[in-house]
DNA sequence: TGAGTTTGCACAAACGTTTGTGCAAATTAA
DNA sequence: TTAATTTGCACAAACGTTTGTGCAAACTCA
């Protein structure tokens, strides 16, 4: 059905190989006249011929795809990475085989499993926890790996992160100096890379400037909308409510907004928000927000950067892991209540 | 390097052959005693054997992996769907190819032969025109297709779309019944298919209510962002400027609510809006918009249904367009100025 | 005991490539 | 004219699977 190399062997009255030779540019090589050259081109081009790549792959041990392994393609922040990536890929020649988690580790390791069966050349990888003996096993088939966005602190392979402790301080550090003592953290998934390090900001900037860390304020576990809403409303039935809190994530941000709404609370009168992440209408917002933006589309840059690189060295090169730094972006959704 | 069914042979002292149907349960057809398969098993567990799916896919011309080509993935309207799309998709035990296009014709083609090339077993495909050789050619080598969002009139295809003719005469319709009378419509890509029947819908709302159609009142040519901001900014400089704007996308909107700001005009006192595509903030922004929501999961989920059932029927089932109902969301950005 | 049947597995080809090597024919050199 | 060299291409193996077929050995039955 589909043309073959023997089709347009035939067709031209040559063998395979000569074909073969002739397509991939190698008739100095294999010394192809050059008569034969222009019959054989001639000939794949009037059948439309297309190389299989599956063919290709099993034969040269390269696929010219790599996998991309995302927990949520519909949280605009890793669709953004992800548009990112996908460019930057397919200027490089390459297709991307992509695979949601939704959070989940075994969905993770399913994934990671048949990208392995398909034969892609290299892995970028927001991982979902701390567990890494999937990963290892990458390496250790020395295939090319980045980890992007959450990282894993004792595995040494290329990594970009941005600096979340930083971003997570800084957003903390805004409330207090606007006045804020009462300051609740909305977290999303537990014992993940990112979670870890904005709440350690987040204790570190309290500590810091002689405000005590309430457990009571520490609250959510999961990036998701949902968390936000429920988390939020929980919090403004305190009997000391709040008076700021800072959302770990764009959809947590989103469901908070519900909840404080639905309460009939207005930001930033009643209650202060810095969120994480910086989503593209966050200034037409009824309260336009204060966030901590990433440089997404860099960090797919980057991320596509350290791979290519990787790939090309075959693997001989050291790992990097590089830190972006995440920016301040003050808007109007915190009261100063000095 | 890669466990290959050669090394379980070697390593339980049988013939591949026979570790080829253990593994694939076929030792009943093949009478393969009780013993040889739990040796098999046992090595190919021990071994931590994967097929390689590259081998497989030639052998079987079928490679569990499905080719999803999108126009933009950071359009949140894109990465709802996309994300439906892999959820069904996985769950199948498919793997998902993404291509975007950038909007470019060019692009989509070249993607689409990668896909082909790579052996993919279906498309489902948002095509960027209404040029349709290539998509043509899909259907002409017998590969299951279902087009997505946009379709191609004369195409004999599976496709589902969004009645956006119904959905855009009930925005206008909308805005007419609240009062106002000089509408104006950004428009997104000229000659897609969904822009085609905005515009459709828009016109002859504006007739049926005997309102007159100004040509300067129907403006923009792209999805994106810049477009409705630069088509905004110009439109609020005419000497009539318009009482109303229909925002074909959620990027549209999302630039003119940028000029509009920026002007110092308010929504919905100085300008009213109504926008295609309901973004999860929509709620939550300044105005509240009111929009046409399209049903985004739903859209990917259908599309799965219909190729999973193609691919099943390999072609020989008759094609189904199928139209979903999108729905006015009526919400704050629209003033009633009678 | 011997013919017929069943059981249990291996051989080999095929999928579409790429590539090391071999080998005639053409060319050059002597 | 002959030997040496160069030119131009084909053969065959290999990548890791799957599957139709063939063929011993074991079993059944008379």
């Amino acid at each position: 059905m589909l043309v073959t190399l023997n089709d347009i062997a035939e067709k031209s009255g040559v063998s395979v190989t000569t074909v073969s030779r002739v397509l991939n540019n190698k008739h100095e090589k294999y010394r192809i006249s050059a008569e034969t050259k222009k019959i054989v081109l001639k000939a794949a081009k009037d059948l439309k011929y297309r190389p299989n790549e599956l063919a290709r792959g099993l034969r040269l041990k390269k696929t010219h795809t790599i996998g991309l392994v995302v927990p949520d393609i519909s949280n605009p922040f890793f669709a953004y990475i992800t548009h990112a990536i996908q460019t930057y890929m397919y200027q490089s020649g390459y297709s991307l085989i992509i695979c949601v988690t939704n959070e989940n580790i075994e969905t993770e390791i399913r994934q990671i499993d048949l990208l392995r069966s398909k034969g892609v050349d290299g892995y970028i990888i927001m991982p979902v926890g701390q567990k890494s003996d999937h990963l290892q096993e990458i390496l250790s088939y020395n295939k090319p790996l980045v980890l992007l966005d959450r990282c894993i602190e004792d595995m040494n392979t290329n990594a970009v992160v941005v600096d979340n402790y930083a971003g997570a301080y800084k957003a903390t550090e805004h409330l207090i100096l606007n006045g804020h003592r009462r300051i609740a953290i909305i977290q999303g998934l537990l014992n993940t890379y990112t979670n870890n390090a904005r709440l350690n900001g987040y204790k570190d900037a309290l500590k810091d400037h002689g405000v005590t860390v309430h457990e009571r304020y520490i609250v959510g576990n999961d990036f998701r909308k949902e968390n936000g809403y429920i988390e939020t409303k929980l919090l403004l039935k305190l009997e000391d409510p709040p008076s700021a809190i800072f959302a770990t994530s764009d959809l947590i941000t989103l469901g908070a907004m519900q909840a404080i709404f639905e309460e009939k609370c207005t930001i930033p009168d009643d209650i202060s928000i810095v969120a994480f992440d910086d989503i593209d209408f966050a200034p037409y917002l009824i309260s336009p927000l204060t966030v901590v933006r990433q440089p997404k589309e860099l960090m797919g840059e980057v991320a596509v950067k350290l791979l290519t690189e990787d790939m090309k060295a075959k693997g001989r090169k050291e790992k990097k892991r590089i830190v972006l730094m995440p920016e301040l972006v003050v808007r109007k959704s915190v009261r100063n209540i000095l």
